[in-house]
DNA sequence: GCAAAAGTGTTTCAACTACACCCATGT
DNA sequence: ACATGGGTGTAGTTGAAACACTTTTGC
């Protein structure tokens, strides 16, 4: 989104108009909870449960990760990572605690929330709300993870549980438009890297070409990334050594509000 | 975003690592919830509520729809209208059904949601998660609101209830990131218009100035907006009569993925 | 005619893409 | 030497901001 950005969850909506009804049951105290319990059907809460869109570029693919499910409902379908939210757990520290069970937390490089679906239908077990985020590893790692657990490529997803497939695709579009106008690009990337392999992340995120030319420009222009001064040995076919880079913050900061890095005119 | 897009919700987070302790209550279970009950906090769910960020432009200043509680908590104190999910609703249905409480909900041209947030204390009288939307009321509308409700400028806030000033905040930020590469200004403007009152409203919405001449030929060149071929008759103090304009689209689009509309140079 | 407001033409500028060319290394 | 891959210089393109100028109205 925008860039880009952000999601673009636009409703077109119902034209009815809902205002006598609603009325009558008691307008002020409806955003108190343990105030006056007006409506009948507010007494228990809903189960809600968070889940993670891990993201990563493995062999030039952007790749998710996901888990098999062993039992009804969807046993043999594959899921997001994630649980139940904690009685008195807040909902970021949830995902981390969850995503603990399938990746270790200290990988992730990124984590930012992207959305939350309450369709009263997308679990057939019963009603459960859920709060989908986005993480992200940098290519360099290659995590420990559970037997039942392995990641696929983002593009062509195995048979999904839920509504995790819409709930990816939201995370992939998510990473493509803040590649444009942010520096996540740190939280795909190694430490260090060189431009072709930048550009290499870039391609795989964004789906398409990526000159590491031009690349390496729009980043320093922006301040995103820097020369670290070192290079790296050219490999058995010779060429030039590679100069390593390193992004300036290892934090999400905009650094083009209005962005770029569009696809090549011709190619 | 570029999109900008979109929100920003970067977290740092700790370095701890739960790998050890959570592994023992149940893995492949966590995501089925009327599976095996596996921990014993999954029984009852969190309360969740709906909010809504109402933005309207209004004499030239982007407002927000509020409410004053007359009950503690934070008994005087204003609130972003919304209330209490419904125990089998949807979230989209359910922001619309509140929203019918404090404004017709046809006037809404547009609603997205925005964020959710789970701080275990952010609310006094127990936890409530609060998944929060943004809506937008086009300037030529003045919905019949009840007595407790009022008009606010965004920028300058009276003492707000809960965390309620950030989620205005958020949604200040995400209608003026759309604004520059989406078309949701037809959300902001009545059904035709001039293109000095458009300017208007963009100016208020983004708080820096638009110049209405090269706002009209970016709307143009985009395909965003179109000559009714009607004009405005001049006012007393003559001058040429305006051009009336319409959005050619009154849903959300992304017009410009990588965008513009940014502050001038000078001035 | 003159002031006021809207609309047009033109210049300038920023940021990017494309591409030809130069540089450093291995064999 | 020369193939290979990285880096630089530069031209071309796009989209928008700035601003002078023209058009159309009321008085």
């Amino acid at each position: 989104m925008s860039g880009q950005d952000g999601g673009c969850d636009m409703e077109g909506g119902p034209d009815v108009s809902w205002t006598a009804e609603v009325t009558t049951s008691g307008v002020s105290a409806a955003a108190v909870p343990s105030g006056s319990s007006g409506s009948s059907s507010s007494l228990a809460g809903q189960a809600h449960e968070v889940l993670a869109v891990v993201l990563q570029i493995r062999a030039g693919r952007l790749s998710v990760l996901l888990w098999e499910r062993a039992r009804a409902p969807f046993a043999g379908f594959w899921a997001l990572p994630g649980g139940r939210l904690g009685w008195q757990e807040d909902l970021d520290p949830s995902i981390r605690r969850q995503l603990a069970q399938k990746v270790d937390v200290r990988d992730l490089t990124h984590l930012e929330q992207l959305e939350t679906r309450g369709e009263p239908e997308r679990h057939p077990g019963g009603r459960v709300l859920a709060t989908a985020y986005l993480g992200l590893v940098p290519a360099d790692l290659d995590p420990v993870i559970p037997a039942d657990t392995s990641w696929h490529p983002a593009t062509q997803l195995p048979q999904m549980a839920f509504d995790h497939a819409g709930i990816v695709d939201s995370g992939r579009r998510r990473l493509r438009a803040k590649l444009s106008y942010t520096n996540v690009g740190f939280a795909l990337a190694p430490p260090e890297f060189t431009m072709s392999e930048l550009s290499g992340y870039y391609r795989a995120a964004l789906g398409h070409d990526v000159a590491a030319t031009n690349l390496r420009r729009v980043l320093l222009r922006r301040g995103q990334i820097e020369d670290t001064g070192r290079c790296v040995p050219s490999g058995r076919s010779g060429g030039r050594p590679a100069a390593l880079f390193r992004f300036r913050q290892r934090e999400l900061e905009v650094t083009d509000a209005f962005a770029v890095l569009r696809p090549p005119h011709r190619g």
